[in-house]
DNA sequence: GCTGAAAGTAGACACCT
DNA sequence: AGGTGTCTACTTTCAGC
């Protein structure tokens, strides 16, 4: 399901990751199209599954969610990508996870309040059955998103 | 800056975050409260910083952005965070990047078309004069997110 | 701080180019 | 495929509670 775009939908997927509430008759504005005809290219490519839906950016640190940290899990033997991600998803601190190549067979990526519930969310995911050892690195500066 | 929160505020981030473009309307019949009053608390919401934007989920495979690694970057002595960003903001596959505690110095998040240009990219990073070593992990299987 | 009603605007649909 | 017109519905502001 590779979708076909020409610079037109790449002008209007430009404009609503910029502003996903902006109205279509100022979409385009800016790609030279009247509102109808954004409504049936935004419609097109929801529809074709290039744009998944529209969310609000919220800023973790403003909610007092200060503190973020990659996690590599190591795991037994033979763990299946469905047992890890089920047992993940537990958390709603893993905002992000996959099974990865190397040395490591899944990295998480884990928001929390504090250094100290960092740890705690930590123990717990290495208390799963499955977790052989984890191997963390706390975020010290974010560069870039 | 950190903001307080009512459950009618979670209960409104939580409605935008699942649908960005619900009408005030709708959401104000999800949270029991009516349109110009959820309205407000938007306002107040954005104007506090705790909603930073409204933003178009893109799946970067439909549209040919199949591959995703993780690399760790190993700097130099005393290379800065802002030098750090500065060098990997020039390559529009790296969609994420941060500063970590641990043997590694940052953790770069990068999208690209396939393996063999993720091969290319980390080739582009590890040729910048402050990077001493990289180690990357690509991804198999996203998880969560 | 929320509700309710006013005027202004954006969205949706049919139709035409 | 994109543009125009029309109707509907939403957003917005202000009054009142």
């Amino acid at each position: 399901m590779l979708v076909k775009l020409d610079e037109l939908d790449r002008a209007i997927i430009g404009a609503l990751v910029d502003d996903a509430r902006a109205t279509y008759a100022e979409i385009g504005g800016q790609v030279g199209l009247s509102a109808p005809a954004v409504k049936r290219r935004v419609d097109r490519l929801v529809q074709q599954g290039a744009i998944t839906g529209f969310t609000a950016r919220v800023e973790p640190s403003a909610l007092g969610w200060t503190t973020e940290a990659y996690v590599e899990l190591f795991c037994r033997g033979k763990t299946s990508p469905a047992e890890i991600g089920l047992a993940v998803s537990r958390h709603p601190e893993v905002v992000s996870a996959c099974t990865v190549t190397g040395e490591a067979d899944a990295l998480l990526h884990i928001r929390a309040t504090d250094v100290r519930h960092v740890e705690q969310v930590i123990e717990r995911i290495a208390a799963e059955p499955f977790v052989t050892r984890t191997k963390s690195a706390i975020v010290l500066t974010r560069l870039i998103t």
